[in-house]
DNA sequence: CAACTTAGTAAGTGATTACTTACATTATAA
DNA sequence: TTATAATGTAAGTAATCACTTACTAAGTTG
């Protein structure tokens, strides 16, 4: 993208404010908060640096608007609850696990995103947590279900709290390891041949 | 811990790096490389700044010498190799989930720093992948126990890596969320109580 | 078109940053 | 003892940072 010109066209103060969290949001997932300069910003959404600090009183107040609008949307996919009614446990843990994948795949930087903003303080961590809009986290999703199932006779018992964070975690893993090589390098599998590993381990280890 | 001084007592260079190194570790760990001034670490330290660039070349230089001293120590637990002998399943992938979670837990900033600088650029990844001195990455060695079991008909027939991967994922993701809550919450539950879940699942997963 | 509002910028500003220079002090060995 | 080297510091310095000031241009409305 060229610099800031006068020759740039006019926007509409909204859309112009979507393109600056947009070049935003591409540098805070590459270098993190502090390593993110709003000169760097300025450039990439192809206006002056004023204008960032027109829309958006501080840099944090700039990273704290770009997490809200990346992570507001995580809605739950609906066939979860139906295949919850269903009792079909296949389906419920392929659909979080494809859930989770899926929406880290869609955008490559909701994941590095949302491990930066859970190291850079807990004073970001929380946006990323998605606690308002858009339900509960999914581990407090899945947990009451495996729960439920270890009541049914279907399950072992095993905390289910415990069994539901790991299982989330794992997908999330994955992901994180696709992006950053935390546990190791990335897998060269595809999505669904991994999540179809995972649930078959993980719901094997839980089944009676 | 106080100003430098000019009564601060005189070390050796080695001493004294060490202890440069030290500070550094504390910081990188909570703030990340850009996050962190070098003169903050020089007042954890409890040494002028110049001091430092005398020892290190640069941030970076220190950076990495940091990484290094925290990362290339990482052995391979000797019990491990005498359970894959013995084909004792349960005992192999406990020890490795404590191994992980008994490193991580041992020194806190293990686990940031790790994802720090898994995120922050692959200039600084390397080191964390603890390549040279430590042996093979952990995933790699539980893969061939996993994939002999399976020739042995004691398992069932999955990806061997993608089975390790995911294993080696989980216990790290236990660590991150407990430093830094990227999936969920932490876990108010012991470690082993953790070990003991994730390797009944997992394991119950995998045995035919 | 005149009055007013909104979108935009160029050119700073003081504070902070990684890193240097120039110098002092202490140990060590000839 | 005295030259030499190593440990250490105070006081910078140029560059960079987030953020402001002071202004222009383009819409919009009566």
């Amino acid at each position: 993208m060229g610099k800031a010109t006068k020759k740039n066209e006019r926007l509409s103060g909204e859309e112009r404010r979507k393109q600056i969290i947009n070049a935003a949001l591409t540098l805070f997932a590459e270098k993190g908060f502090s390593g993110t300069r709003t000169r760097e910003i300025a450039e990439l959404a192809d206006v002056s640096e004023t204008l960032i600090f027109q829309h958006f009183k501080t840099k944090e107040d700039l990273y704290r608007a770009a997490l809200t609008e990346l992570f507001s949307q995580y809605p739950v996919p609906p066939e979860v609850e139906e295949k919850m009614a269903e009792k079909d446990d296949v389906g419920v843990f392929r659909t979080f696990a494809f859930h989770v994948i899926r929406h880290g795949l869609q955008d490559r930087r909701i994941v590095r995103l949302g491990i930066f903003s859970a190291l850079e303080g807990p004073r970001f961590g929380e946006i990323f947590h998605h606690g308002g809009e858009a339900g509960p986290p999914l581990p407090q999703l899945l947990a009451p279900y495996i729960q439920q199932r270890m009541e049914d006779g279907a399950f072992k018992k095993v905390n289910a709290q415990i069994a539901a964070q790991l299982f989330i975690e794992t997908a999330n893993m994955y992901l994180a390891d696709q992006e950053a090589s935390i546990s190791g390098p990335p897998l060269s599998f595809s999505a669904e041949e991994v999540v179809e590993t995972l649930v078959r381990i993980f719901l094997g280890g839980l089944k009676n």
